[in-house]
DNA sequence: CTCCAATATGCCTCTGCGGTTATATGCCAG
DNA sequence: CTGGCATATAACCGCAGAGGCATATTGGAG
């Protein structure tokens, strides 16, 4: 399935850093524009793509309308790479392992010890945090 | 992280469709080409996008290029959605109740609304927050 | 060496997206 | 009713991206 507009609504990193703020809390217009540093109606139109996509709902307090985080979407893409998760858990190791021996940037010794590298601190794909 | 790149290559329907290709098993480009029904010059620039993204890598077999998925940059997406997945596993009700209170555009069948006004978001820190 | 097959790359066009400025709409206060 | 605030929309511009055609490049066959 895989909804285009889902995949396009979050292709811009100014409506994923929107979709970050809103994990937070739900915000209302004015501190999503005062966040992501952008113009009012650029915002709104940011706005209008994330709920065309359904990722945001919108609650009307007097003048203010106050947008939210909807999880539905999100869960559409977790279960779109679901067929994928099986892959990095039975073959990212040796993989891993390939990749980490083609960068071996400013690693000290590390080429020199074949497999037994216990304790890796580099572990990057796991520490990700949604920021822009 | 969230690479930009990452995003802007899984924003192309094709590129999906490439990428779900080589999820069953590594593929030539003119295997690729016959598949997503486009030109082969269009099929290939699509492919050097997945490949700057380190979506794939390429396998050089005669004349044939045989390109193979690269799971790493998937398990980085897995990462990014990894503080949105509490949200409808864990609390799904309580933001169901929130998201039943907010006003859509549609405001059709949500019409009828018990007398309950106290309406005063919780802000949830104790999840791992995306720092601005 | 020459030819062919497979793929990549260079132009060109065109559509669409993101941004800005100006304006419309809606809601509350006075 | 009128003014002001908060937000959405419209009109417009610039640019990046996606598609096609023609061509360069590379590796193998004869």
């Amino acid at each position: 399935m895989s909804d285009d507009s889902l995949w396009a609504a979050l292709a811009d990193p100014h409506r994923r850093a929107i979709v970050a703020l809103l994990l937070e809390r739900p915000r209302p217009v004015g501190e999503i524009v005062e966040a992501c540093g952008l113009s009012q109606p650029s915002t709104s139109k940011h706005l209008r793509v994330l709920r065309d996509a359904g990722l945001v709902r919108v609650r009307q307090d007097a003048q203010r309308r106050v947008y939210a985080l909807d999880p539905a979407p999100i869960a559409e893409l977790d279960a779109w790479l679901a067929p994928y998760r099986k892959l990095w858990s039975t073959s990212l190791d040796a993989l891993g392992r390939r990749l980490d021996e083609t960068v071996t940037d400013t690693a000290a010794e590390t080429a020199a010890a074949p497999g037994e590298s216990s304790d890796e601190e580099d572990a990057d794909t796991s520490t990700t945090s949604p920021k822009d």
